[in-house]
RNA sequence: GCCGACAUAGCUCAAUUGGCAGAGCAGCUGACUUGUAAUCAGCAGGUUGCGGGUUCGAGUCCCAUUGUCGGCUCCA
């Protein structure tokens, strides 16, 4: 074996160093100013600590912060500087885990001390202090007895939790800055100095390992970057951020709101009411186009039914229950057991499938109250839900069929979304052998259509496995807004059926699907997109007319009729106020169009045309600009 | 449900160690008749989320409760 590894760069060139440089040397030996920002080395296209000694040569990359994994383990770094901090702070905290996370790191910590915001300062300026101290990350290796000792005389029983649970043939991996040390794979910055600005954003309570069943610890949020810069800038973007909040919005364009009286129950103002209808209307639209056909099933059913249905026994817990003439019923938390009878109340041919049945349906589920959160989860909301009863044949084309569905309405909004595979959970009903059918059709369609997807081991629903469709809020959280589930059990406990070809009965196959998922989610998510600022066919108010003065207003109601006429929705400002405060109020309002009117227009058939975000568009002809905003908002633009 | 923070006029926010609840915007009234992001003046607006307690005195301190926010868990 030689004694020498050859490194290869981008730029093709190559160099050889003696075997055991670590990452760190080669990479300062390539270049100062690199060496400086760099934070790990890519070789062949594996991520490599940089203090790691190299074993063999081949493609180099030098990891700064502008990567995505540079900023991972930035990130992590951080995180063991902020458990540094509060374990010089507070000594005898016991660590929990502290990895990056897509918007910086958390820590979580076990201590008696219930952590506050003065908490949070102090800390931050500890790890302040750390970073000023300039500490170079260090990696040491320990069997698994060792470490399994090394940790337990500290007091580490999380720690020691985590070793034991480690796979036998990992290699345990301790790293150190200064007296602090910590279980960790890596890798690091090569030290605490490159953590130039800190920020910690809030305390949460975070159970041991996920599970409710664990002790609550307490977390620590925070970001961190390279450049004092970068946080100001963050932070700034964080602001405007919260300024689309649709909360926020939502009460400031008078669209909903949820008040006190109803917590997680939606109200919706008449100008919300306008863009629920549209959105709505176009539903319609587009699944009468699809060969849809819509149907209305009632809101409160029979404890019976929802015993045959399965949620009775799985869904229990969340569902709304009331007693008619002594007889117990439940307010549905899904629409399909309503579906089924609506499938179930005549004979089918084979010749009739597949059979779409579209109900926008208000459903109710009692969520926990920790969970509520504006439009986006809410304890009822209504689902755009379809059930398609087929052939077995015809599964992958119509799971097809949605999928495309949903990319024409989500594209038509300017939605980018990620698609998750979910399969089959603990508390399930039906056969091995059944969800591994569903769950291949579902894989299938999705291969056939080229979608990139995650899988989500064990997150199915309890009838079947699904796809689902994310979108992001304007904090980056994402929400599953259109799912597909594939349901082989539904059709057998109602006792669905189908006249085939031979004249027998066969039991159909079903998918539930929602494109919009809730209305009141995306309605949320189409806020935050859309920064208040609707599109026009969209916007509750489409144009508003600003008569200059008193005496304008006469034309300007003329003005607002024949708008009306031509179906668009406008209003009028008639208050007696300067033009530039109506403005002002029109522009705050977000409305699209303001047409200010006065003598030069009265006298013309004109309007003054005042675009949102585009500013004064000069007069034109009333007429013509009918003619442009009716093609607009026909065209959805 | 769990952990933490918060709750003052329609909205955004003040109120010193416990000592007379206040401002801007919005609303109403009047004047001004206005040309592309706030005209001026006046008026009105409150059981400080709700319920207890401590105190001569509570928006402020304590307890309980409801709701909201940020997470965790759960979930469309």
């Amino acid at each position: 074996m030689s004694d020498k590894i050859i490194i290869s760069l981008k730029d093709g060139s190559q160099r050889e160093y003696p075997i055991a440089t670590t990452g760190y040397q080669i990479a300062e030996d390539i270049s100062r100013r690199l060496a400086k920002d760099a934070i790990a080395v890519k070789l062949d296209d594996k991520v490599v600590d940089l203090h790691l000694p190299l074993s063999k040569g081949g493609q180099m990359e030098i990891l700064t912060f502008d990567s995505e994994e540079g900023q991972e383990i930035f990130r992590h770094s951080s995180s063991h500087i902020l458990a540094q901090a509060v374990q010089n702070l507070f000594p005898g905290t016991k660590l929990g885990i502290g990895p990056a996370i897509q918007s910086g790191f958390y820590y979580d910590f076990d201590l008696e001390h219930k952590f506050t915001p003065e908490d949070l300062e102090k800390i931050e300026k500890e790890m302040e202090r750390i970073v000023k101290e300039d500490i170079s990350y260090e990696r040491k290796e320990m069997d698994r007895q060792e470490a399994i000792e090394f940790f337990k005389c500290r007091g580490e029983e999380y720690k020691v939790e985590l070793i034991q649970d480690l796979p036998e043939d990992t290699v345990i991996s301790l790293y150190n800055q200064g007296e602090f040390i910590d279980l960790c794979a890596g890798p690091h910055v090569p030290s605490t100095g490159s953590i130039k600005a800190v920020k910690l954003t809030s305390i949460a309570g975070a159970y041991w390992r996920g599970s409710e069943n664990n002790k609550m610890l307490q977390r620590i949020y925070g970001i961190s970057f390279p450049k004092k810069q970068a946080l100001e800038d963050y932070l700034f973007k964080l602001e405007e951020a919260k300024k689309r909040d649709h909360r926020k919005l939502g009460a400031q364009l008078e669209l909903y709101s949820i008040m006190d009286e109803g917590p997680g129950f939606p109200f919706f103002f008449p100008k919300g009411m306008i863009l629920r209808n549209q959105l709505e209307n176009f539903w319609r639209e587009e699944h009468n186009k699809a060969g849809y056909q819509e149907i209305k099933t009632p809101i409160i059913l029979n404890q019976s039914l929802w015993e045959t249905s399965g949620h009775w026994e799985h869904y229990r817990n969340n569902m709304y229950v009331t007693e008619i003439d002594d007889q117990d019923f439940a307010v549905k938390p899904m629409n399909c057991p309503g579906g089924m009878l609506v499938y179930g109340s005549k004979m089918h041919s084979y010749r009739d499938l597949p059979v779409r049945m579209g109900e926008l349906g208000l459903v109710h589920r009692h969520e926990l109250s920790g969970a509520l959160h504006g439009l986006m989860r809410v304890r009822c909301f209504t689902q755009d839900d379809a059930h398609i009863f087929m052939l077995p044949s015809q599964i992958k084309d119509e799971i097809v069929g949605v999928i495309e569905l949903v990319d024409k309405f989500y594209k038509l909004f300017g939605f980018s979304y990620h698609v998750e595979l979910s399969t089959k959970p603990e508390k399930a009903m039906g056969s091995d052998e059944i969800w591994d059918k569903a769950t291949e059709a579902l894989r299938e369609a999705l291969e056939q259509k080229g979608m990139d997807y995650i899988v989500n081991e064990g997150d199915g629903a309890f009838y079947g496995p699904k796809i689902d469709f994310h979108l992001r809020d304007c904090l980056d959280r994402t929400w599953q807004c259109g799912t597909i589930q594939l349901d082989f059990l539904m059709p057998d406990k109602f006792n669905l059926s189908y006249i085939g070809e031979d004249g027998q009965k066969h039991r159909p196959v079903m998918i539930h699907r929602v494109v919009f998922g809730s209305i009141e989610r995306f309605i949320g998510i189409l806020t935050e997109h859309y920064a208040g600022a609707f599109p026009a066919w969209l916007a509750p108010v489409q144009v508003k007319v600003l008569p200059i003065t008193d005496r304008h207003v006469e034309y300007a109601e003329k003005v607002l009729q024949k708008l009306k006429a031509a179906n668009v929705r406008a209003e009028i400002d008639k208050r007696n106020e300067k033009i530039g405060y109506k403005i002002r109020e029109g522009q705050m309002q977000k409305i699209p169009y303001l047409l200010v009117v006065g003598d030069k227009e009265a006298e013309a058939d004109m309007v003054a045309v005042r675009k949102r975000g585009e500013g004064d568009l000069g007069s034109k002809g009333l007429d013509s600009f009918i003619e442009a905003i009716s093609i607009e908002i026909s065209e959805k633009k």
